[in-house]
DNA sequence: CCCTGTTGCTATACGGTGTAAAGTCGTTGA
DNA sequence: TCAACGACTTTACACCGTATAGCAACAGGG
């Protein structure tokens, strides 16, 4: 139990919103954004779930702290116009962050109340495109389909159901199972001649597909 | 209200799958996924929440009927080898079926149990690219950068709290007031100088960063 | 015709959620 | 010493998904 005695020698600390935020990020690490309660927040902290409410106005205000968190995580550039190099490094950083706090996709990117490290990260990724002589339309550009495969590889292959090649022909078998044989050949001939195979990892897709935009990026920018 | 009294002259037509998911969808599309509660639904088809448990095992086994309804409305590739156009007209279906049904952003690309409608679909588009001479290998490198560019668009781009560029005005206005002026140069020029121009609109980034994409599949397969 | 299942739904209840409102301490300043 | 304030607790409410049990209507067979 983390819920301390009324006896305790230690003089009761009292909360602060870093302590609270420290522990809402380990909570949901541990066990998931679902089971982020209030309840059970504050039972971690040692605390009545009412507690929280004199130092954050409601739940969302915690949610937004412990992604600015996140954020504050992320290797940021530095602007010095190396901007291919930059913006790889910063999209494999970003993708190792949702790694480590995969209850996070999905709440980063369209938040109405940003915190300091998440608008740092904007203005240091639009400065470090523009540093690298991107106009200011192409560097929308090249920031959309970034941010865009980036959170969408995250969306789509680190929730998937498995991580092993022996978890994937499991879950592709009671997936398929309900229907006829045969009904699907292509996406049996990917799973049986592909997917499965040993040395197949879904996460080096990620590299892929990041250099095939960063080269076209790159051949937009020239012929602009 | 939606219920009927006991006496109605109508004979009472009984429940289906049907019925319920039909429902179910103009539910989420009306009020969103976060109202879409079963007692609601019981509501809406004049019913009490518990009579939903004789149809359907669980909520999940509604939301995974509903995915699949949006999935039946996607474009799917014929598969007559003209892989980029089909791929084209795929992604721009399946960004406007999630523009008509926003809730399923985060709910389509990793369900546990996928329908027929969406087991059709992966299967057409990875025909699509076989029958348009990828390998298996860069079949799934395709399919991989395309899914996540096409989510990950209509994650970071479709929930966005504003929709005309006013609205963007606005928003960054609110968003900025907490923090020091001149702290975020290069995000206060990127939204001065380009998003709130007139003319700029978002979606229009949806295209660009698909044909980048494209080109960059194309180039890669002919030198493969 | 009655009786017996079965089908389809209702009633009630339980443990969980976020949070509004009011109460209760201990510390601090006058 | 007393009042005020800060930090927290207590209680309560409306909502959620769903387990369990009961009830009404209809079906088929004797």
């Amino acid at each position: 139990m983390t819920t301390q005695t009324t006896g305790s020698i230690q003089p009761r600390v009292p909360l602060s919103r870093e302590r609270v935020l420290q522990t809402a990020l380990e909570l949901a690490d541990w066990s998931g954004l679902e089971s982020l309660s209030m309840r059970k927040l504050g039972q971690e902290l040692g605390v009545e779930a009412m507690a929280l409410y004199y130092h954050f106005a409601n739940k969302e205000e915690i949610v937004d702290g412990i992604v600015d968190l996140v954020f504050s995580e992320i290797d940021v550039p530095s602007g010095g116009g190396a901007w291919k190099a930059e913006m790889r490094q910063r999209a494999i950083s970003l993708r190792d962050a949702l790694l480590r706090h995969r209850w996070a996709i999905g709440l980063m990117e369209s938040r109405r109340n940003p915190g300091p490290a998440g608008l740092r990260h904007h203005d240091a990724v639009i400065g470090s495109l523009l540093a690298g002589g991107f106009t200011m339309a192409m560097a929308a550009h090249a920031y959309s389909v970034l941010d865009a495969y980036i959170y969408g590889f995250a969306l789509t292959k680190m929730n998937l159901p498995f991580e092993t090649t022996e978890e994937v022909a499991d879950v592709a078998e009671t997936m398929l199972a309900p229907f006829a044989i045969g009904a699907y050949p292509n996406l049996v001939a990917f799973l049986t001649e592909h997917a499965v195979k040993p040395g197949y990892d879904f996460g080096d897709e990620f590299e892929y597909g990041l250099d095939l935009i960063l080269d076209g990026l790159k051949l937009a920018q020239g012929s602009a």
